[in-house]
DNA sequence: GTCTATACACAGATAGAC
DNA sequence: GTCTATCTGTGTATAGAC
């Protein structure tokens, strides 16, 4: 086994950071080399080209949500209400702690009416949230309340990271974390 | 006067509808030309640069928002309820009728990391909205809890546009508008 | 596995004829 | 006011040396 210097999962990690800082199409092959610390040749011994890198980081960010913040919610020793509290801690600093907001969000909206190469990725991240949610709001509410609830906790959540981004303020992320903590 | 083939305002027109829906960064002169029907050099004797069309854009966008939807927040000859409503029809038709969802929202998301040179408009048109919804929820709270409700309602209906985008389904918007509307 | 060099397409923008 | 032609930069991607 050969030493490797630089192994996919880094070069994912920083591409992830140049993707949510700067969008898809904006970020160059040589952005995400420069930030890996490679030449854009030897970036493309790791990926055979943008999209490949994109769908990746979509993929490994879908992975990380479902393992640190989505299994909360089925932590069914916990009450609904500690369960939705604790996954809105590790959401708000997944939302917060690097510059980008929601990588999904905004992947949408640059993405969605271009190409469809990434709506299955950008689908099953919601799909995966919303499950979470309604599994917590079930004990709550009926079937189709709950649906609805988780909806609106989404949505409310998506846009105030829009709010958040523009004004440059957390207290709007804030406030709809707290909404939806009222819901359970 | 000589006669003016292609006025000003019918490019303006036009160009909004290619950046909602291809957005700022992947829209290319030569794209903005062709929805006007002019060449690239003809193009540029109206326009000096794609930054120069993209703020003409918002701010006709912002203007066309300001008289069609948030006037509507003012006649107080209407019932905050009834008032509320007609914003909301439409608001609903705005964001529907043309592809691309909120124009606003799909700017902050591609440029507010990148660049400050929308974020004044970007700014401006939240602002409005947030003025225009807080006027009418003024009548039945208290100044602090209106503006935490207009809020609300603005990042609820901006989430509800992603998932509207991504799922292909208005019933998310719908929503987000009959939840805004239960407020008042 | 990483480098340099380079091919090729397309972007933004300008010059100058009509 | 609109056209064609063109300059220049940058982007994706590949070839081939080490």
């Amino acid at each position: 086994m050969p030493i490797q210097k630089t192994t996919k999962g880094d070069i994912i990690k920083k591409s992830i950071q140049v993707f949510r800082k700067k969008g898809y199409y904006r970020t160059s092959m040589a952005d995400l080399a420069e930030a890996s610390e490679l030449t854009k040749g030897a970036f493309y011994y790791h990926f055979t080209n943008k999209e490949d890198v994109m769908l990746k980081s979509l993929q490994a960010t879908r992975q990380w949500f479902d393992k640190k913040i989505f299994s909360i919610a089925y932590k069914d020793e916990l009450s609904g209400k500690q369960r939705l509290k604790n996954m809105s801690d590790v959401l708000f600093k997944a939302f917060t702690i690097e510059i980008g907001g929601c990588f999904f969000a905004n992947t949408i909206l640059e993405t969605a009416h271009i190409e469809d190469t990434f709506k299955h990725d950008l689908k099953e991240f919601f799909n995966d949230w919303e499950n979470a949610l309604i599994h917590i709001l079930k004990s709550k509410y009926m079937n189709k309340e709950a649906k609805e609830f988780a909806s609106q906790i989404m949505a409310d959540i998506e846009g105030s990271i829009i709010l958040m981004q523009l004004f440059d303020d957390k207290k709007y992320l804030k406030k709809a974390i707290e909404r939806g903590s009222k819901l359970v």
